[in-house]
DNA sequence: TTGTAGGCGTTATCAC
DNA sequence: GTGATAACGCCTACAA
C-alpha cells in the first residue's frame, strides 16, 4: 500500500479510502490512486484488513459430507444466495468424523469468520462443537439439530413433510395391496429423528426399518423387505439417497415401481428426477432457506440465539408412487 | 495472548512458543501457559498467524458447480486427503459464472491462500483469472484446462479413457446392430474438447451430438436420437451426467437399455451405480488425483508451472454396455 | 530457556 | 479532504 501511495504521490491513508470506499476522495486523487494501483498490480490484502477491522465478510459453512447431493445442494444455493451480498461463502467438509467437524469450527473461528452456518454431523456429540462456535461467533444450525443447545436453527418442517405424505398416500394407496412400511435412519441426526417421529404422529404402527442416511442402506433394506415376505408395498423413506438405493435394487430384482412397490423419497435432490422412475419426494425448498439464513444474518442479535425457524416442504409427485 | 500471558505470568512469546509449538519451553511453564489459555477460553487468532507470517495453511479449490456431483466428490476427496496433512480445504462454487470465479479467485488471493486449485468454468474465457492466480499463489488447474496459459495441471486422461471405451465396443458390441454415436458437451471447457478428440481419433466418423454437461442435455439427445431414425445404438457420452439423462428418457419413452440402446458413461460419479441399469463408465481415479494435487504442492517450485500430470482412468463396466 | 520489541497490511482517529 | 499515526494479534530476531 505505501508503495502505491508513493507512486500516487498521497498517503496510505487516502489509499485505502479510495480502495474500500470508506470516505469520499477528491476525484482527481482517486483516478491517481486507481492508476497506481493497477501498474503495480496492487491487491487489497484481506488479511491486513480483517486483523484490523475484526471482521471478514465472510460466512462459513461446515457440511457433514460433500458426497451427499443434498448438502451439496445446500451448499450451492447458499453460496448463489450470498452472491452480491457481499459475503463470500467458504465451504468446509467434515467428512462425517466428529474430529474433522471440530478442527473445521475452530479453523473457522480462528479465521475470524462473521458467520458460521453448520449441518451438524450427529445430534448429540456435536453438541459441544456447536455451543463453542455459538459462544464467538453468530452460530446457525441448518437442517439438523443437536440436542440441549440453544442456538438458532434453520430447518425443514418434517412433521408437516410426513403429513404431506400421509395425504397423499390415503388419497392414492390401496393399503390393503399396498401395504404402508417406513424405511428411515437411525436417529443420529435430528432429521432422522424427526422423520421417524413425524411418520408415527401421521401413519401410526407400521414395520419399521433403520440404518442410515446412505445409497447402500437403501439396497440392503430393499432385501430385507424381500426376507420378511413383501411382495407389495408403500415404501416410506428418510432420505431420496435411501429411496434411490432401494428402487434400484427392487427392480433389478424383477419387481416393479410403481406396480408393486411404491417408493416415496424426502429432501427432493435433483437425482431424484434422474431415477427411472422418477420419484415421488417431499422437497425441501433450498432457496427459501437460503433466503432465511441471509435474512437471520442481518437481524440477529447475540443475544437471541434461540430463533428457530421450521420452512414448509412441498409434495412433489413422481412415477414411483403416481397421484 | 497478552491475558494468557499475564494470567501464566510469563511473557506473550512464551505464550506463543507454547500455542504454535515453534520452539521448546520448559514443561512447567507449557503446563502454566496452557492452564491460563484453557481457563480464558482463548483461542490462537490465524487472522494475525496469517499476517505476520504471510502464510495461511490453507488451500482454496473453486469448483465451477457443487450442484455438479463430479465436481463435489473432487471436493470431497480432496478434503481427505488433506485432513491430517495442517492444511485447510476450503471450497468455493462459482456457479459458473465468469464474474462470480473471478471474484473467487480475487477473495482467495486477498485471503492469502498457500495454494489455489481451481476447475476453470471456461477453456478460453477463464484464462485471464487463471494467469492472474499463478501470478500471485501456486496456482494448479484440476480436471479441466484454459488454452495459452502455462500452470500446473492435473487431471485425467480423456485419449486413454476413449481408448478404453473403444476397447470395450469393439469387443463387446455388434455395431452393425448397435451403431456408434457420440453425445458430447460443446467445446467450452478442455474435457468436452479432449473427450471429443478422443472419441474421433479412437472411432473415427460417426455421428456426433454435441450439447451442455448437464441432465437435460441428455434427455433432449435421446430425442435427437429417436427423430434421427435410431431405434438401436451404442451411446458412447461425454459424462455421467449426460449418459443419466439419455438413459431415462430413452427407458421413459419405451426403449429399452442395453437390449436396443447401449449408453456408456465418463467420470464414475456415485450416482452412475445408482441408475438402473447401472451404467457402464470411464472412472476418473478421484483418490489419485488428490495425491496428485498434495504431492505437487510439496514438490513444486513456482519457477516450474508447467507440470501437467495426466491419470490414467479405469472402464467399470455397468448393466447399461455388459460385456 | 525466556523476555523485549518491531513489524506484517490495513483502517480509524485525530489533527490540519 | 488529506496526512500522520496508533493499533488490530501474532511471530521471530535479538538480547539476556
Amino acid at each position: 500500500m505505501a508503495d502505491v501511495a508513493a507512486r500516487a504521490g498521497v498517503s496510505t491513508a487516502t489509499v485505502s479510502r479510495v480502495l474500500s470506499g470508506s470516505r469520499p476522495v477528491a476525484e482527481d486523487l482517486r483516478r491517481l490512486v486507481l492508476g497506481a494501483a493497477r501498474d503495480l498490480g496492487y491487491k487489497v490484502n484481506l488479511v491486513g484488513r480483517a486483523l484490523r477491522k475484526g471482521r471478514t465478510s465472510t460466512l462459513g459453512l461446515l457440511v457433514p459430507d460433500l458426497d451427499n447431493p443434498f448438502f451439496s445442494s445446500l451448499a450451492q444455493h447458499l453460496s448463489r444466495t450470498f452472491d452480491g451480498s457481499g459475503i463470500d461463502v467458504l465451504v468446509f467438509s467434515a467428512d462425517d468424523d466428529l474430529r474433522i467437524e471440530r478442527r473445521g469450527i475452530e479453523s473457522f473461528l480462528g479465521r475470524q469468520v462473521d458467520t458460521l452456518v453448520i449441518i451438524p454431523c450427529h445430534e448429540s456429540e456435536s453438541s459441544v462443537s456447536v455451543a463453542l462456535a455459538a459462544e464467538s461467533t453468530l452460530t446457525i444450525q441448518l437442517d439438523r439439530r443437536v440436542s440441549d443447545v440453544d442456538v438458532h436453527f434453520v430447518g425443514c418442517d418434517n412433521h408437516e413433510g410426513m403429513r404431506l405424505v400421509e395425504g397423499h398416500v390415503s388419497a392414492c394407496v390401496d393399503q390393503k395391496r399396498q401395504p404402508v412400511v417406513y424405511v428411515g435412519a437411525s436417529t443420529e441426526s435430528s432429521s432422522g429423528h424427526e422423520r421417524l417421529e413425524g411418520f408415527r404422529s401421521h401413519f401410526g404402527e407400521h414395520p419399521t426399518y433403520l440404518g442410515t442416511f446412505d445409497f447402500g442402506w437403501g439396497q440392503d433394506a430393499a432385501q430385507r423387505l424381500l426376507a420378511d415376505g413383501f411382495r407389495s408395498a408403500t415404501v416410506v423413506t428418510a432420505a431420496d439417497i435411501i429411496g434411490l438405493g432401494l428402487l434400484g435394487r427392487l427392480q433389478s430384482l424383477g419387481h416393479r415401481v410403481p406396480e408393486d412397490f411404491r417408493v416415496i423419497g424426502f429432501d427432493g435432490i435433483g437425482v431424484a428426477r434422474l431415477a427411472h422412475p422418477t420419484l415421488t419426494t417431499v422437497r425441501q425448498p433450498v432457496e427459501e432457506i437460503g433466503r432465511t439464513i441471509l435474512n437471520l444474518i442481518n437481524t440477529a442479535t447475540s443475544a437471541d440465539r434461540h430463533t428457530l425457524v421450521r420452512i414448509a416442504p412441498e409434495l412433489v409427485i413422481g412415477e414411483s408412487s403416481p397421484a
